[in-house]
Formats: structure tokens, C-alpha cells, sequence
DNA sequence: TTATATGATTGTAT
DNA sequence: ATACAATCATATAA
């Protein structure tokens, strides 16, 4: 797609365009001149100073401006030059030059041009909208093409997410910035050619036939030239953004398996808060760290966790017990750390933190966990309760690591209090605040089926 | 090979 | 914006 195509489909316009003008004129030299008057009724002005009344030779006359005009281009451009200059001067110039005008007028051969105003291309619409949904058309966000790319960068290494998208980015920087400067120059090129083109016809109106209306008509022909390379322009952009774009997808939908290790910290967190498993913010950029994947992975592996878990409590009733089991182990150690310490301190007030603020990292989790495992509703007060009998909790579940199903499949001991039937753990999102009541002991495991 | 598991994407609702 | 649900496409187990 170069400038080079679209000048030469221009002037094939413009030459065809121009032939037709040719055609027309010679058959008004052959035909309608050499009649008596011309058709439309406006008489041939009287030969001035020419004596003879000869009719030939007025014809002759005639034919021979005709002819000259016709020739014209066949010679050099001094010699055109000269000529045109000398028919400029001849006196019969303006009559012929009005008649012409008058007769092209009726021709019809403008009637082409009345079905100009082209309708919106549906399918240039489809492209500009496709550009414009893409980012390659449209405002450019983030200023300058440097500085968009570098706001790319920075978001991709201080927000978690792209990094693989800054390439995509990058690049689609780079197709839009092409889009653009190409896109320039073609309009620049089109602006620049319409004004030469016009300034030829211009000149040219005083020889040839050429209403401004015609001039208009080419105008909209070049016009048309260009949008419609223009159009190419932006279909093959298009077809950059959709390659780059698959190319990318693809790339991320070839996906790699969590570690086993990630997988393993993932699942204890989850399993752990398994009656609010929804990590904060803080707590996903923590997890991403620990198992080196992205936040968005996290949230990733959490949105398909959680939905699948709540498909299928009883397919993961095992792995639930294993990794009970697993933080309770962990949790042995904590908490019997904490109550020493809280033993040392005040009998009456464990710790406070019942939202998980422990001073000891992991301690929150623990505690959920614990009262995940406990079978007691999770909330509030319970948070509070004894720790030595929570302890005693841990250690008869720690002995019974394989856990016991009831008739549905499902572990007695680890269902997630905060699931429930009619879909999921929304009713429990803060899970330190919120207390349910109604939910005693041994009531919250009728309420999960699918 | 098929079947299941799993990470990612898409569309939708809130 | 976030979560969910459905779905895709691959990875891995059978």
C-alpha cells in the first residue's frame, strides 16, 4: 500500500474521466457542430471578420480549433504552450468555449456524479469500530507514543498483571503508531493531490469544457481513491491487531501448571479460610509471592477453586481432610505457642484478634482453620472461647487424619460453614464480623447439596 | 487414545 | 471492579 498505487489509480480515474471528455468532444465536433445550429438552440455566434459567407469555411474554421484543442497533449510543452496560448487569443474562443460548456451541460455526462454522497461502508464501519475497540484508533491514552509505552512498562512491572501483556502492548503501540503516521501521510498525500489535481483543472478550464462542478466530481473521485486505500489501511491493521492479539492468546491460553509447591500453598490457604475464601488484596499479593505467579493467577486460581469446590464438595472432601490436617499440624505448633503466651498474659482475654490481626503472621488463619475444624459455627464469640479446648479439638482431628464421610460424601468436619445452598460463600464475605446466629452447632451441614 | 484436571478467557450480574 | 458461571485449550492421568 503505497502512495505510488494510489496516485497511479488517481490519474487512471482522472485519464478515463478525461476520455470521456475527449469522446464528447469529438462527436460534438463531428456531429452536432457541422449541423446548422446546435442542439439546445444556441446559435453559433456570427464570424466576426471573416468576410466570407461561406459556410465551409466557417466549419473549417471550427474544426480546426477543434482540432488543435484535441492535439494538444501530442505535443511538446513548448509547442503545446504556444498553442494554447495562441487559441486563448482566437476569437472565437469564448463562443466555443460557452457553447461546449453549454452542450456538455446537457450531455448527461455529469449525471454520474449525482450518485456521489457514498453511503457509509458498512464494512469500513466495521473496521473503524474494530480499531476503535482495539485501542489502535481513537484518543490515544497515556499522551505521547514514549510516554504511552513507558506507562506500559511501569504498569507492567509495578502492577502485578502484564507482564506478558506490556509486550502486547508494546506492540500494539507500535501498530497504532505505523496506523497513525500512515494515516497521515495519506491524507496528507490525498489533500495534496486533490489541490494539484484542482489547480490542473483550474488552469485547464479556460481551454477545456470544465465546470466547477466537474472539478467537485473529481475531487470526490480522488477522495473516494483514497478512502478507499485508506480502507485497505486500516483492514490491514485490523488483521495485525487480530494476528498480535491471537498470537498473545494463544500464548496464554498455552498454560503451564501451578508448581506442586504453589499448588500446596494455594490449597492451605484455601482450605484454611475455607468459610470466607476470599484472599484480600494483601493476602493474594502475599500468596503470588510465596508460590511466584501473579496476583491475578491467584485471583484466577481462587475464582476456578472456589466454584469448582462448591460444584463438588465431595470430590474434594479428600484433599479438604489433607490439608485440614496439614494446617492443623502447623497449627499444633502456633497455637500452642499462643497459648503460652496468652496463658502468661490473661487467662480471660485471648487474643483479641478475632479478625485475624494476630501479631504472629499466620496465626488468623489458624484460628479460622480451627474453627473450620472445630464443627462450631466460626464467628464472633467462639473466636474468643477457650483456646485449650480448641487445642483438644486439633489434636483429636489430627488423630483421625482420614477423616469420616457421612451418607452424602461429605467430611463431617470440614465443610465450610459459610457455604451456602443457594450459592456460596457471598452471605460470609467478612468472615470476622459476620455472625450467624442461626446457624448452631451441627445444623451447618444439612444445608450444602447440589 | 479418552477422561479428567487445570489455568485462562469471556460474558454477565451485582 | 469483583465474583460467578460457562467455556476453552491444554496438561496430565487412565
Amino acid at each position: 500500500m503505497s502512495f505510488s498505487i494510489c496516485v497511479a489509480q488517481c490519474t487512471d480515474s482522472l485519464a478515463s474521466s478525461m476520455d470521456d471528455q475527449a469522446r464528447i468532444m469529438q462527436s460534438i465536433g463531428g456531429v452536432s457542430l457541422s449541423g446548422h445550429s446546435v442542439q439546445g438552440g444556441m446559435a453559433l455566434p456570427p464570424p466576426h471578420g471573416h468576410d466570407g459567407s461561406d459556410g465551409d469555411g466557417r466549419k473549417q474554421d471550427i474544426g480546426d480549433i477543434l482540432h488543435q484543442i484535441m492535439t494538444i497533449t501530442d505535443q511538446s510543452l513548448d509547442e503545446a504552450q504556444a498553442k494554447k496560448h495562441g487559441l486563448n487569443c482566437h476569437r472565437m474562443k469564448p463562443a466555443l468555449f460557452s457553447v461546449l460548456c453549454e452542450i456538455k451541460e446537457k450531455t448527461g455526462l455529469s449525471i454520474r456524479g449525482s450518485q456521489e454522497e457514498d453511503p457509509p461502508d458498512p464494512q469500513l464501519m466495521r473496521l473503524d469500530n474494530m480499531l476503535l475497540a482495539e485501542g489502535v484508533a481513537g484518543p490515544e491514552k497515556g499522551g505521547g507514543s514514549a510516554a504511552s509505552a513507558a506507562a506500559a512498562a511501569a504498569a507492567g512491572g509495578a502492577a502485578d498483571s502484564s507482564i506478558e501483556h506490556s509486550d502486547y502492548r508494546a506492540k500494539l503501540t507500535q501498530i497504532r503508531q505505523i496506523y497513525h503516521t500512515e494515516l497521515e501521510k495519506y491524507e496528507q498525500a490525498c489533500n495534496e493531490f486533490t489541490t494539484h489535481v484542482m489547480n490542473l483543472l483550474r488552469e485547464q478550464s479556460r481551454t477545456r469544457p470544465i465546470s466547477p462542478k466537474e472539478i467537485e466530481r473529481m475531487v470526490g473521485i480522488i477522495h473516494r481513491k483514497f478512502s478507499s486505500i485508506q480502507m485497505q489501511l486500516k483492514q490491514s491493521t485490523c488483521e495485525a491487531v487480530m494476528i498480535l492479539r491471537s498470537r498473545f492468546l494463544d500464548a496464554r491460553r498455552k498454560r503451564r501448571n501451578f508448581s506442586k509447591q504453589a499448588t500446596e500453598i494455594l490449597n492451605e490457604y484455601f482450605y484454611s479460610h475455607l468459610s470466607n475464601p476470599y484472599p484480600s488484596e494483601e493476602a493474594k499479593e502475599e500468596l503470588a509471592k510465596k508460590c511466584s505467579i501473579t496476583v491475578s493467577q491467584v485471583s484466577n486460581w481462587f475464582g476456578n477453586k472456589r466454584i469448582r469446590y462448591k460444584k463438588n464438595i465431595g470430590k474434594f472432601q479428600e484433599e479438604a481432610n489433607l490439608y485440614a490436617a496439614k494446617t492443623a499440624v502447623n497449627a499444633a505448633h502456633a497455637v500452642a505457642a499462643a497459648v503460652q503466651n496468652s496463658q502468661a498474659n490473661s487467662p480471660t482475654t485471648p487474643n483479641s484478634g478475632s479478625s485475624g490481626s494476630f501479631n504472629l503472621p499466620n496465626s488468623g488463619d489458624l484460628f479460622l482453620s480451627m474453627q473450620s475444624l472445630n464443627g462450631d459455627s466460626y464467628q464472633g464469640a467462639q473466636v474468643g472461647a477457650n483456646v485449650q479446648s480448641q487445642v483438644d479439638t486439633l489434636r483429636h482431628v489430627i488423630s483421625q487424619t482420614a477423616g469420616y464421610n457421612d451418607a452424602l460424601g461429605r467430611n463431617t468436619m470440614y465443610s465450610p460453614h459459610g457455604l451456602h445452598a443457594n450459592g456460596g460463600w457471598q452471605n460470609a464475605r467478612t468472615p470476622s464480623s459476620v455472625i450467624s446466629p442461626t446457624e448452631g452447632p451441627g445444623s451447618v451441614y444439612s444445608d450444602t447439596s447440589n
